[in-house]
DNA sequence: CTTAGTGCAAAGGTTTTGCAAATTG
DNA sequence: CAATTTGCAAAACCTTTGCACTAAG
């Protein structure tokens, strides 16, 4: 077994919940995905694992995933609420251009143990952190930008 | 008048669009706010100017702003979504505690650069970024954090 | 058997859109 | 004057909730 599936069910264990088909099958659906969905991806990919699954648990079950530890916000500026892996995936953070929409994933450790500094110097207990940057990615900044519009 | 106000005129004559009474309204309520603020708020704000003014013409005019570079998506977990200053305030990073909703502000040179590094390297041309760093107080983590629940 | 979870559908909250009238350049 | 913008209200969109029924422990 997956260590996600087995973290999931020891969470629910330990809030007295119960680990039910429905929640079974949109975990794993949500093992199954890549990268940032929303919860109407998800849906869609849970019903094609059983078709009579409702909307609603699907947000239901999100949360308990995100309470679990297994996913995150993942934060566009548009749309819906994405989500995304957090447990398996080593950390990362976003790199977003503006222009076609590309999302790259980088690590940069520097950042991250300036993050450390930063919640020991206001005395916080450090649960999670999100960084996106945003630009023009060497395509879209060669085509000039935005002339017309 | 202040920069921002001429910023944004400036940015309407560039894209053909009017300056109406309506954008100044909004435009002048937006720069009189601090902090994070949603839609609702500003369209509270913008109707003590201007009682007649519509909740769509704040939605229309907040895009505006933000493509103008004066406002820019502050991008909270939950409820509606909030915006910021970004044009005169100094760039910032949040430290939010899940435990009390506490916000504080920062700014690390160090992140920064290494930030601009990271546009570099994947040769991206930087328009913005957003680091927001989750965790709890000293306050809350001293109240035990979550021995119940 | 008791309690929690489910699907549905309706409600809730936020944002967008169509339109006729008003305003800007 | 032509073209954009406005306010309104309705629609669209995403998420949550109430409820009767089902399923897990």
């Amino acid at each position: 077994m997956k260590e996600e599936q087995f973290r999931f069910i020891h969470y629910l264990k330990s809030k007295g919940l119960k680990l039910t088909s429905a929640r079974k099958t949109v975990l794993t659906a949500f093992l199954r995905s890549e990268g940032h969905l929303s919860a109407e991806d998800l849906l869609a990919a849970a019903k094609k694992i059983d078709p009579g699954l409702g909307q609603a648990t699907v947000f239901r079950t999100l949360k308990l995933l995100a309470d679990a530890g297994l996913a995150q916000d993942a934060c566009q500026d548009e749309g819906p609420r994405r989500y995304e892996h957090v447990y398996k995936h080593a950390h990362h953070d976003h790199l977003l251009c503006i222009g076609c929409g590309k999302l790259i994933e980088f690590c940069h450790p520097e950042i991250e143990k300036a993050q450390t500094e930063i919640f020991k110097e206001f005395g916080f207990q450090a649960t999670g952190h999100r960084l996106e940057l945003r630009g023009l990615c060497a395509d879209c900044a060669g085509k000039s930008g935005k002339a017309n519009d």
